[in-house]
RNA sequence: GGCGGGGUAGCUCAGUUGGUCAGAGCGCACGACUCAUAAUCGUGAGGUCGCGGGUUCGAGACCCGCCUCCGCUACCA
């Protein structure tokens, strides 16, 4: 048991955007993630949110003729918010970076920074564009054309830009980097996976160079406390989400416990474009301010999409809908789950999709849960018949099911859910041989066999049991209807299931009755979906 | 250009420190069974582990070269 909240972030998506798979994806994982360390019985708190401010965001707002905050107000609403219940996530929290509490968390950390000499008034210069009123990246400027021969331009709007020099303020971010290396050092499980890691070691090994941290041409963004022309330069504000949400700044009492208690934060996923502002940034700026560091930044990798119907409907990216509009949310987070390596790219296609969802779900869980209800209620008219003496194969169960328990429980603690749903599935398996072999089909036959039979659907319900339990954070809703089915109701909520006592037999009382549900996972015509 | 990660059965991928490591799942073929969502179980075919050298008694796994894909090489996020 847990003496601290485990916290786990997401990173906040920025609403330029409506959500893709990718998102998806990283919500979907942390919530696996989450939902595991709750069942087993600690505290947990799982934030996601959105970043809301900056030029891209602004731009797009002006584009459309309103307001920015009425921009991502909408966007919010209509795209954001609603994705948490189409993938199913149990987040508590959800910050947005217009909120007065971030607002007012980042300017008490900048302030305190601004106090301690961190941060210092500056030149930055670059590519400006005063039509647009903005820095361009240097990516972002190519040589002009026509007209614009002999001018740099920019490759967003094609206006011309010139360079430029605004003063602003500045993080001595360069004076951390034998901190950082130090830290890496110390913390070899800091970065997750290696490769992440190193590239980060590498990139911070050839020196840094301080940060500019505000910017003066344009205003969606968080004022400056000690200079009001100025606003915050968005990275350097997003990133302190996760304290602002979890009460840093507050003067609440109840949100300085708050803070005591989750931070520093278990896990920051994320993708890995980003690994180098959560730790190499991220962790100065703590360091900066005299506030503990994250205990691990892990970077998964890239969703590739392949196949037919995917592609057709590509665009910016594949909403998750799609998906689990035809195969549910719990196909929807079974599949990211179990397909693809927490951590490196992976490739996802349609056809795949259907394919997993039938050989896996359809025909191996649903069909062995399908099954067994059927020969409870056939055979002992719907109540569960108590076990005789256990044999080899019930023994083999018993111990496949420890055993996967406790491979599973030490994959989620490695960050490697793909790893622990396939050691749950040796269950299914498992038990799926173990009904096939034992042929209680024929047991039934002879009367004299009568606890034999009994022994053997008792010890399938079990496993039944079991499986509930420890797919509960991956399939919250099927796994519901299954515990239903095997009688969990006679020994609690499922989400109150610990995982230690899943290999613990003989939970379900002989007796119970055993239904026999709608499918768990019904077969798809894909040619129509 | 520099740094880093890949290229393994039709497909998606596993393969710590070199010696049952040539694997899994899907797909396919054949067989068994009928409780079940035309589901389940078993068996099998299939690969010169990107190419060429080298080290070693022995190399997907180590070294060198090459081909190819991808990521990073900071202030759009």
């Amino acid at each position: 048991m847990a003496d601290r909240t485990f916290y786990v972030t997401t990173p906040i998506f920025y609403v330029n955007d409506a959500p893709h798979i990718g998102h998806g994806y990283t919500q979907t994982m942390g919530d696996v993630l989450t939902r595991w360390h709750r069942q087993r019985g600690e505290r947990v708190w799982y934030l996601t949110g959105v970043d809301e401010h900056g030029q891209k965001v602004l731009r797009k707002a002006d584009e459309n003729g309103v307001a920015p905050q009425d921009w991502v107000d909408g966007l919010v609403e209509r795209e954001w918010k609603p994705m948490l219940e189409t993938i199913d996530l149990a987040n508590d929290d959800f910050i947005r970076t217009s909120e007065e509490r971030h607002e007012t968390g980042v300017q008490a950390f900048w302030q305190k920074l601004n106090d301690n000499g961190a941060v210092y008034q500056g030149e930055f210069s670059g590519w400006y564009s005063v039509g647009s009123e903005e820095f361009v990246g240097d990516d972002d400027v190519a040589d002009g054309e026509g007209d614009d021969e002999g001018h740099q331009v920019s490759k967003l709007d094609g206006s011309r830009v010139e360079h430029m020099t605004e003063s602003n303020y500045f993080f001595r971010l360069s004076e951390y980097q034998q901190q950082l290396l130090d830290f890496y050092d110390a913390n070899p499980d800091f970065i997750q996976p290696a490769s992440a890691r190193n590239e980060v070691v590498s990139f911070v090994s050839r020196g840094l160079t301080d940060l500019s941290i505000s910017r003066s041409t344009f205003d969606w963004g968080i004022p400056v406390p000690w200079d009001s022309d100025h606003i915050f330069y968005v990275w350097i504000e997003a990133l302190l989400n996760y304290v602002t949400a979890a009460g840093y700044g507050s003067t609440d009492p109840a949100d300085a416990q708050r803070f005591e208690d989750l931070w520093p934060a278990d896990v920051h996923i994320v993708g890995k474009d980003i690994v180098r502002f959560h730790a190499i940034i991220w962790p100065a700026m703590l360091m900066a301010a005299g506030l503990p560091t994250p205990r691990r930044v892990f970077a998964h990798g890239w969703i590739l999409v392949g196949g037919q119907k995917m592609s057709k409907s590509k665009a910016n990216g594949i909403h998750p809908t799609q998906i689990v509009d035809t195969f549910g949310s719990d196909a929807y987070r079974y599949y990211f789950s179990r397909a693809l390596t927490f951590g490196n790219d992976g490739s996802i296609s349609w056809e795949d999709i259907g394919a997993r969802y039938h050989a896996e779900l359809a025909n191996g869980l649903g069909n062995l849960a399908s099954r067994a209800a059927a020969m409870v209620g056939k055979y002992f008219d719907g109540q569960l018949p108590p076990a005789g003496e256990h044999g080899e194969a019930e023994r083999a169960i018993v111990d496949l099911v420890a055993s996967a328990t406790a491979e599973a429980d030490a994959a989620i603690e490695a960050i490697a859910p793909h790893d622990a749903v396939a050691a749950i599935w040796r269950i299914v398996d498992g038990l799926n041989g173990y009904v096939t072999e034992q042929q209680p089909w024929q047991v039934a036959k002879d009367d004299a066999q009568r606890e034999r039979l009994g022994t053997i659907l008792n010890t399938t319900v079990e496993g039944l049991r079991a499986l509930a339990v420890l797919l509960h954070p991956v399939m919250p809703k099927a796994t519901v209807i299954l515990w239903d089915s095997v009688g969990g109701a006679t020994i609690g909520d499922l989400a109150d299931q610990r995982v230690a006592d899943v290999p613990r037999w003989g939970q379900v009382p002989p007796g119970t009755p055993i239904v026999k549900t709608a499918a768990l996972f019904p077969r798809i015509d894909l040619d129509e979906a």
